[in-house]
DNA sequence: ATATTGATTTTGGCTAGTCAAAATAGAGAA
DNA sequence: TTCTCTATTTTGACTAGCCAAAATCAATAT
């Protein structure tokens, strides 16, 4: 079994790369986000490489393999799972479960795990709205709209929500900004970084202004 | 914070010294259960003992300090509520919880842990009859009987199931002798080494024979 | 009082994962 | 083409846990 340092480079390795697909994955930017120096990286992405998870090229990067992204899916899985499961049936904090599941998600057997997937009802997003890989290791495409590029003054449903940080979790509650809320973008300012928005309360709405780069964090569809 | 490894350490001295109270836990046997090298468990006898976790008396042996009875109280109040979460809620069996639960009580936060309490309504034993400490690390004086030395001919009801192992579990679910069934012990041949019972399931009952042994797993009470 | 025996401790060495700091390679500037 | 700068790699060292095997202690037997 991969450790869970081993894990969590694979996770890592993971959203680097679906950042920029087809392109590798640096050293110096791997070992920021690990909080390694970048030597440790370099010596970890040759054990990566002889587990044969990575494909390292030295003085360029790695990429994943297939069983390396065969892994990540696996991880991911486990830890959207464990989220749904803390905030459905354990009552946590859609702001603090990511932490949690952070932890618990190497720890989870596959028996556990489908236990945990059938309780909830073979889910197929977790509470930030993020896509559940199948057992498989199979993602729906997604290919969603975000604030900063939707259409303007058109009613919009918020699909998903990419940053976990608590802190912006919980301005994006306190905003009304929740996967399934509806809102309309009604003006962008690109000279200004500024996008008013109005947010569905119910029957009630009320408007927000936020940046470009904000907006870009919360995924919608019409 | 505890490493998983010392956690368990402190969980193996905990249930050793439960067996013999006040005498010193040996090297040798806390070696054998922890599957190290004697030389193993004496430098980690040193480095728990710096962390005031056991007093270690060369040659002797060690005891728990009161933080180390502490700290194995919380672990195994995170181990029950765990194994109860998954027999409960995500539908284990009762036979296979106490290996996942061993993993994952080495990650619960107390945040986590006070939801899982609270879901299952602040229970006071696990699936196995065993007692949950308190959030504070009190542990109900339990004084039962097991099926070795309780009256016969006498209704008792079975409390608590000591051995843990997976196909102990089976063989007890099988023979009908879980938590809260009614049972009677209708005879005993010591020279034999031979306990006959009756259990009684739902409005039939069926017999059965176990040796002295195997009878003080079973805790009963009236 | 001495020798034997068995448990315990010590010593040296191993792996995983890490850091600090020196060495090196490659991209771009001159 | 050669120099410079920056990212990357290498080297040496550290900690947590572990094992193998030699050394030591204490209890018992002689």
């Amino acid at each position: 079994m991969p450790s869970k340092t081993i894990e969590n480079y694979i996770k890592q390795i993971y959203a680097l790369q679906q950042q920029t697909p087809g392109k590798f994955v640096h050293m110096g930017r791997l070992a920021e986000l690990m909080k390694v120096v970048p030597g440790t990286a370099t010596s970890m992405m040759k054990a990566l490489s002889d587990a044969n998870l990575v494909d390292y090229e030295p003085r360029a990067g790695v990429k994943l393999t297939d069983s390396g992204r065969q892994l990540a899916l696996h991880v991911l899985r486990r830890h959207r799972l464990v989220e749904l499961l803390l905030v459905q049936m354990l009552g946590l904090d859609w702001s603090e479960v990511h932490d949690e599941a952070e932890e618990i998600e190497h720890v989870v057997s596959d028996k556990l795990l489908d236990a945990i997937d059938r309780v909830l009802g073979r889910p197929v997003s977790d509470p930030h709205g993020d896509p559940i890989p199948s057992v498989g290791g199979q993602l729906p495409a997604q290919k969603n709209m975000n604030l900063a590029d939707c259409p303007l003054r058109r009613g919009m449903k918020i699909v998903r929500v990419l940053d976990q940080h608590q802190s912006f979790l919980h301005f994006a509650r306190q905003a009304g900004l929740l996967p399934g809320k509806a809102v309309v973008v009604e003006a962008r300012d690109p000279h200004a970084d500024a996008i008013n928005l109005r947010i569905q309360k119910g029957k009630k709405s009320h408007s927000a202004v936020i940046s470009f780069s904000v907006a870009e964090k919360f995924l919608v569809e019409a």
